[in-house]
RNA sequence: GGAGGGGUGGCCGAGCGGUCAAUGGCAGCAGACUGUAAAUCUGCCGACUUCGCGUCUACGAAGGUUCGAAUCCUUCCCCCUCCA
């Protein structure tokens, strides 16, 4: 790897966040000589962003703290279309209305990462549909449409792969691509953007972008892409049994978030710290190399810094305090998840799988039983015999709750109200 | 256009008239062992349920034959291979 001269340039490249870039020597220079703009798109398809866009959100994070200038844009007028890629369905549009409470979740997920405001590096957010909206189809096709080849945009993975399947492309679809690269050029013209970021999967709609913005403005765009991260095992990062990981404390609390980092796999711990968390990188060497059970000390630090990020320091203490008292400990803390079930019930007493499904911890009474039947449900930590067992008020502690388990590590308090 | 082969549960892949909610593998969940890890072993694994081998939904789609079909017939849709 090149000795790169700009901190953005060396940062990312070391901490193994880049999977492609088009022309990284020049792109190298320009950021070793003044404040550059750059962008990454989201889709505002959910009110909130997962793990599989925290990539993603680092690089934004680390191109501010080099002293560029980031541009998150919103994409309000595509998701009214809906990218192709990676997918054989069309997605469902959305109205103007979820599309701008989606947006505005999202906008509070990055207020944890990076600054907004007007100075020089300040971060804005931008929504593509402040111009997509105003297109006319026939200055558009004149102006962008020559420049595109559907023989080229034929070959494109997105739309190659979805026409081999035999799966529907819509016309509304394939333009999707026209339109990222519209978004690009007018980045370029209003903020002089000269850069777009994106996961590995963007490359080609980059890249289109990057053409387009040389034929018509004569300007020089660049593209990076980040790799595509997967587990150790292989699996697709971000998913549990009970979803998508979320950012927003809302959809995951803190708590789980830490949970859900605390509980990587050893052989990942190093290389999620280079990508999630900003800890200098010989601290990072160190850590790693921690064997047995010193790694989950590791851990513990990979789940802090990154739910630090997320949800601030002292949400990220709170979950680390918790998660000791729970599993190190033994013991019940107060601030894990809640539930309340009124004291009527538990005073007739209620049974056991019915209990466990109120609380969440099973997605129906029958799964309920199942994980019951299978001795994966305990009651106050002690193994429950029977899905039929009945619980009664006996078994509140002098704290008014009592702990029902799921496996070793899903715990939910249970309060009488 | 012609000749063959194929479409099965989240994925891969058996089954080819009843005993099929459907072998096996992967993924997932739980147990044991551990370190809240991995590997390994064990159990569960369509959904729901008043837990009763009960109800519902499933083997590309629609019809049909049969007491009974994933399995046979007809039509249609799609995929693959070979020939033109």
């Amino acid at each position: 790897m090149a000795a790169f001269k700009s901190d953005f340039m060396r940062i990312v490249h070391e901490r193994g966040m880049v999977h492609q870039t088009s022309d990284a020597a020049r792109l190298d220079e320009l950021l070793s000589t003044g404040t550059r703009t750059a962008y990454i798109g989201f889709d505002c398809t959910a009110d909130s962003l997962h793990v599989g866009s925290l990539l993603q959100i680092m690089m934004l994070r680390w191109w501010q703290k080099s002293g560029h200038k980031p541009i998150v844009l919103m994409g309000g007028g595509t998701t009214k279309i809906g990218d192709p890629s990676g997918r054989d369905e069309s997605r469902q549009l959305l109205t103007a209305e979820q599309i701008d409470a989606n947006m505005a979740g999202i906008r509070r997920v990055f207020d944890k990462y990076v600054e907004f405001g007007d100075g020089p590096t300040d971060a804005r957010m931008v929504d593509n549909a402040e111009w997509l909206d105003q297109l006319l189809y026939i200055p558009l096709l004149r102006d962008v449409g020559r420049h595109f080849s559907v023989n080229r945009m034929l070959t494109m993975d997105s739309v190659r792969l979805r026409l081999e399947r035999n799966q529907p492309l819509t016309f509304l679809e394939f333009n999707y691509m026209i339109l990222q690269s519209y978004d690009f050029v007018e980045l370029k013209k209003r903020y002089d953007c000269i850069l777009q970021m994106g996961g590995s999967d963007q490359w080609g709609n980059i890249i289109m972008g990057t053409d387009l913005g040389r034929r018509i403005e004569g300007a020089e765009l660049f593209a990076l892409t980040t790799p595509l991260i997967t587990t150790s095992s292989g699996a697709k990062m971000g998913k549990t049994a009970s979803g998508a990981v979320w950012l927003n404390a809302e959809r995951v609390s803190p708590y789980d978030f830490w949970q859900y980092w605390r509980n990587v796999e050893d052989a990942d711990v190093g290389r999620f710290m280079r990508l999630f968390t900003e800890l200098p990188l010989p601290e990072i060497a160190r850590l790693e190399k921690l064997q047995g059970q010193e790694i989950n000390e590791a851990k513990k630090v990979l789940a802090t810094e990154i739910t630090g990020l997320a949800h601030g320091a002292a949400a990220a203490a709170e979950a680390e305090a918790t998660a000791r008292r729970t599993f190190e400990e033994g013991g019940k803390a107060e601030s894990l998840p809640t539930v309340n079930v009124p004291r009527a019930q538990l005073a007739e007493g209620i049974a056991a799988f019915e209990l466990f499904h109120q609380a969440g911890l099973a997605p129906s009474r029958t799964e309920a039983r199942k994980l019951i039947r299978g001795g994966g449900g305990r009651l106050n930590d002690k193994p429950i015999a029977s899905d039929t067992v009945v619980i009664k008020e006996d078994d509140l502690g002098s704290d008014g709750t009592l702990k029902l388990s799921a496996g070793r590590k899903r715990h939910v308090l249970v309060r009488a109200a």
